[in-house]
Parts: C-alpha cells; sequence; structure tokens
DNA sequence: GAAAATACCGTTAGCGATAACATATCGGAC
DNA sequence: GTCCGATATGTTATCGCTAACGGTATTTTC
C-alpha cells in the first residue's frame, strides 16, 4: 500500500493543478478537458490520468467568460404543479440530450412581475437561448427578450405577437372547435368551469373561444364557476356539485383542465348522473390521469411533449447557426371524444 | 418628441457602457448595481437611470469569477413526474427566497449515472450548495461530492450514510409502521404493488420495512405485483385486477404510491368489493389528489414540502457561515387512516 | 532535398466583473 | 490652520479559463 498524498486542506483545484500534476502546459489540460484541437494520445491519457486522480472538476465560470458561450438554456414557466410543464420540460430536455445544451428552469408562479425577474436573473448568466411560456409580458421583460441577442421561443400559445420564435397551438381555436363538437352532439345548456386566475392567458382563451363558438349557433353561457388553488381534483368535485345545485338544468359542463375535469366526472359517476346522456362533461389537456378513470373524459391533447422539443430544436439550431429570426409553427390540437359526450 | 439614438446593431452592454453613459467609473456603476458602498444618493440616480435606459443585463458570469461567489444551489431529483419532487422543490424555493441563493434542478431520471453527469456538470458552476435526493450514488459521485467543499444535504431518506448533512425520513420505519398498523385492525393475508425500478431505493426500503413488521407477527407477504412507466392511476387499476385474480382471498393491499393506491381504489369501488370490510388499502405520499376521490385512501405524509426548506434552510444557513458538517434531521411521518382501513 | 504541410504544444492577452487598496473631498474639533 | 475621520469615488490586480497566434519537430510533396 503506498501512502499516496492525504488530500490537502483542499483550495479548489484549477487547470494549473492539472497542468503541474501531468508536466503541460494549461492550455494542453484544456484542450484535452474538451477535446478540442490536436493533442497526442500518450500525453492525452497521462493528462485525463491526473485529472482523474486529483478530482478535478472544470470550473465552467471561467470558460464561460473566457469563451464568451454559455451551454444554458433559459426555460421560464407558470408552475411546475400544473402536470403539463413538467412533460413540455421531458421534450425540451430529450431535444437537447445531444446538443450540449442544458436546460435551466425558472418558476413564475402565474405572476407578471415574477417573470421579469426570473428572466433578468436568467439572461444575467448569459444563455443561449430563451424558451418562455406564453406571449403576453411585463413591457420591461418583452424589451429584454428583444434585445437579449439570442433566441427566444415562446411557447404554448400563438394567439398573440411573438418576440422571435413560437410553437404552441392556438387555444382560442381549441375552445372554439370544442363548442362546435359540443353543439354538434346535441347540447344546448352550456356551463364553463375553470381557474380564476386573470394571468392564466390560456384559459383566458379557451373561454372566449369557446364562447364564441356558442355563439356561432346564438348561444351564450349558461353559468360559470371558478376557483383557485387547493386540490384540483376536490375543486372539481365541489364546483360541479355547487354549480349543479345551481342551475340543475345544465347538459353540458366545459371544464378548463382534465384536473378539474376527472374531479367532477368523479362526482357524477358516485351520484348516479347519467353521462353523456343527462350530461355531458369536457376538459382540456389529455392528462395521463384520465386513462385511469372508469370513463374516458372527452379532451383535447396540448401536444405538450412535442412544443418542448419544437422549441428546443429551434434553439439548438439557432444557437448553431447564430441566426436569429422568427420561426412559428402551429400544431393542431385534436379532439379526444372519450366517452362523455354523445356519439353523432 | 426626440429622435432618441436608435438602438445600435447591439454589441452586449458592459458595466463600460454604464459607466460611460453616468460619467463615473465602472467600480461605481458596480457598487450601485448591488448595493454595496457608500454611494452618494445623486450618483446613484444617475447610474440606475442609465443603466435602465441601454437595458443593461449585468453578467453574472464575470461576477461570479470576480467574487469567487455564485448564488445558485444545485437540486437533483430523480424526476418531474413524480408530485413529490415539485412539493420539495417548493419547499426550497419559498426557503431560499429571501436569501439571494437560486435553485437550479437537475433530473436523474433515477439513472445513478445519469446522476454522476448531472452532478458533474452542476458542480461545474460551482454552486454554493447543493440538494441531493437520496443516500445512493456511483463512487465517483460520492467523491465528487465529498470533496466539493461546499454545504451537501442528502434529502428524502435517513436511512444510511450520509455525506455531510441530510434530512428525510426512514422510509424503512414507514414501511414497518404501516405493516403494525393494518396488523393491528386485524388483516392477515397482505399483498404488496409497487414500481419495479431498482434504483428507487426509497420504494424498496418502505417495502423491506413492511416485511419486517409482518415479520413480528410471523407473516410474510401473501403476494406482490410489480409496474413500470405507464400512467400510474391505470397501472394500480390493471395491477389491482390482475392481484385479485391471481389471489382472490387477500385481504389487504400496499401501494407503494398514492398514484397506484388510488386507481386500486377506484377499481375496488367500481367493482363494488367493500372496503375497507373485506379488503383493506393503503399507499404511500398523502398527494392532494386523494382529496377529490370519493373515499380517503390511507396513505402516509411524507413531508415532502418540510423536507425542501428545511434542506434549504441547512444550506442557506451554511453558506453564510462558511461552516461544514453534517446536521441529521429525521423527520416522522404520520399514518393518515382514512377510509380504506378498518377502524380498531 | 528544399518547400510546404501537418501534428503537437506553448505564450500572450483578454473575457467582464469585483476585492482590496488608494485617493480626493469636506467638515468640524482643537 | 492643521489634522482627523467620515464619505464618496477611482486604480490596480486578479478570478480561471480559452481564442488566437506562434513556435518546433516531423512528414509529405514533387
Amino acid at each position: 500500500m503506498n501512502k499516496s498524498s492525504p488530500p490537502e486542506p483542499r483550495r479548489t483545484l484549477t487547470l494549473r493543478d492539472v497542468s503541474e500534476a501531468s508536466g503541460v502546459s494549461e492550455m494542453t489540460v484544456s484542450r484535452v478537458l474538451r477535446n478540442r484541437g490536436d493533442v497526442s494520445e500518450s500525453t492525452r491519457e497521462r493528462v485525463l490520468a491526473a485529472a482523474k486522480k486529483l478530482g478535478y472538476v472544470p470550473n465552467k465560470i471561467a470558460g464561460a467568460l473566457a469563451s464568451q458561450r454559455v451551454n444554458l438554456v433559459a426555460v421560464i414557466i407558470p408552475s411546475l404543479s400544473n402536470l403539463v410543464f413538467p412533460e413540455v420540460l421531458t421534450g425540451i430536455s430529450q431535444e437537447l440530450e445531444e446538443t450540449g445544451l442544458q436546460p435551466v428552469v425558472g418558476v413564475t408562479n402565474y405572476s407578471p412581475e415574477r417573470e421579469e425577474t426570473v428572466l433578468y436573473e436568467m439572461l444575467s448568466w448569459r444563455p443561449s437561448g430563451v424558451i418562455i411560456a406564453g406571449l403576453e409580458h411585463t413591457a420591461a421583460a418583452r424589451a429584454m427578450l428583444e434585445n437579449a441577442g439570442i433566441p427566444i421561443v415562446e411557447i404554448m400559445d400563438v394567439d398573440g405577437d411573438a418576440v422571435d420564435s413560437v410553437v404552441g397551438i392556438s387555444h382560442r381555436r381549441a375552445g372554439l372547435e370544442m363548442a362546435r363538437a359540443i353543439l354538434k352532439a346535441g347540447y344546448r345548456r352550456i356551463a364553463f368551469l375553470g381557474t380564476k386566475m386573470p394571468d392564466d392567458h390560456r384559459a383566458r382563451k379557451r373561454m372566449e373561444g369557446f364562447e364564441a363558438g356558442l355563439a356561432e349557433a346564438g348561444l351564450a353561457l349558461e353559468d360559470r364557476e371558478f376557483y383557485s388553488g387547493g386540490s384540483a381534483l376536490l375543486k372539481g368535485r365541489e364546483m360541479t356539485e355547487a354549480i349543479l345545485a345551481r342551475s340543475p338544468d345544465l347538459d353540458f359542463l366545459y371544464y378548463s383542465n382534465d384536473m378539474i375535469g376527472a374531479g367532477g366526472l368523479l362526482y357524477c359517476l358516485e351520484k348516479g348522473i347519467d353521462v353523456p346522456g343527462r350530461l355531458g362533461l369536457a376538459g382540456f389537456n389529455n392528462v395521463d390521469l384520465l386513462d385511469g378513470l372508469p370513463v374516458r373524459l372527452a379532451t383535447m391533447d396540448a401536444c405538450r411533449h412535442e412544443i418542448g422539443a419544437r422549441a428546443a430544436a429551434i434553439i439548438a439550431g439557432r444557437s448553431e447557426t447564430g441566426l436569429i429570426g422568427g420561426e412559428r409553427v402551429e400544431l393542431t390540437p385534436t379532439i379526444q371524444p372519450g366517452d362523455t359526450i354523445r356519439r353523432g
């Protein structure tokens, strides 16, 4: 057993330590560690061995400053508990996997001010690109995005003006088409149940589109109910109970998301309400969860995974070529009729 | 209207630009922007105005290199779709809110190799601390953690050797106590249903503890069923159907998480199985979702939010004082009996 | 066999900020 | 009037790394 030198009281290691340990210049060590430039096989091995033995971890801060390149992509989303966004993130991560780029997530809690702060924080790390949910930002945030000089992709929603690129679906159209499908199935006394948050623009646009769809048939919402906070499944149950108590002759409930829709569905099943005969139901998002319910809720796919992947691809491509210039990708969600709308 | 100079073809701004625009040195600008040191009110205003007009965003890369301080906390977790981890994250974020520290999340997908890679990546940004799920790491990862010279907090689990600090619950004990509660309620023919993932050490420990609890009464698991991937709610339903078909005389099902438990519960309700009379059920985690079910599933709180908060507090405290030294926080989860275990 | 190309590795000069120290200015104490 | 201490600002020297360019050997080309 050789008594190898006991790890020093440890000042953090630098390239110089590795360079001294392997007898080459710092530059050569840097080249080896980045697989860049010509290095002979023998020195490469020597350097790698030294780095490993010392337990050297490169300092990206210094590297990024020197090279003016940062392998981070800022991803700014409203929430992590929404189910939707983790899926978008998965799409982003997968697409970025092989590019050397790495997503860094910031959460805004649906607050425009918080979004502005988070964006400022993230831009100060000089990322290679920004993926940000929604098209609505404070004036300052928008200015920052415009001036950042890096590719920006706004995701989820295409109804509005984009700063640069945009990938998403039209929530307005999603609401509109759901309304048409519902009307076509013969329902007439229709209510909307959703979140109270004024900053959830996509839910708002779905509702607006939905109302426009009803208007085409000369109809309007019979009733509506909003909630905020708490367990969505429970809220769905409670809201459904409340709205049916208030307006017993409703024949359709359109929920702004699948979780509250599932809560409503469970409530109806439990109460023995005839779904979809006497009452039809629909949600939005096509979440996994629905697969586990005894009856399939009608819903609409929001293309979450693909949105993430496409957005990431744009950043990766642009940051490679250095180009900046808007791309617009509108995906088209499709209705999953499930078992909670009468079949035509 | 004064025709203000149109924004230049734009090279990214530096302190120097602000300094020139406001007629003071870069150092003074730096002081203003960080609220540090003495600056007269008049110049402070002048500098802030200039920075705002130009749209200057500080470069933290350069700042961090110069000051040798990075306001990031690396948070490494296995998954984002697990429901549990977003909640832990929320606890972390809230606690870090006022400290100037910022969490950066890395996801490992329950792969030790990926964990090693992610850790290496994150350490190369020289964060102020690391919060990492679990006590099981590759040898290399453990070495990195030990040598990082920053506070490390391993979370979720306390059954094992910690590198530095640890905050969590004993999953072994959680399983054990659930077994005791179930036995006390009179159940005897008991099965376990859970995930197949060999790298979900906490689920494994719960099962081991559970078996140890049964062993105290001279019992063993009658049957078990594992799954991987897919919608947890649906899997719970399918597994429950399968295991009851195979072992019809079971009188209790212990699920390794609430989502599959909820799936099982819905299945039982639908089939008209007498719960908790003929069949008892229990899950783990006390997720929000359960609030929305018609019957409350028995479960155990995993203290997710508090784990996050306590871990973050340790990092914040330590990184302030510069101290490094293990703290051990074992939280004690409590059983929520719900409606799916017979009352003593 | 000289010129040109290649392979390999070192030197120098920043990247954009901050720490630490130095300097200037202004009152008031004595 | 001098000196001291506070307040307000500037100077200098890094931080750890990489771009860009410069040297040697060693090969290749014709």
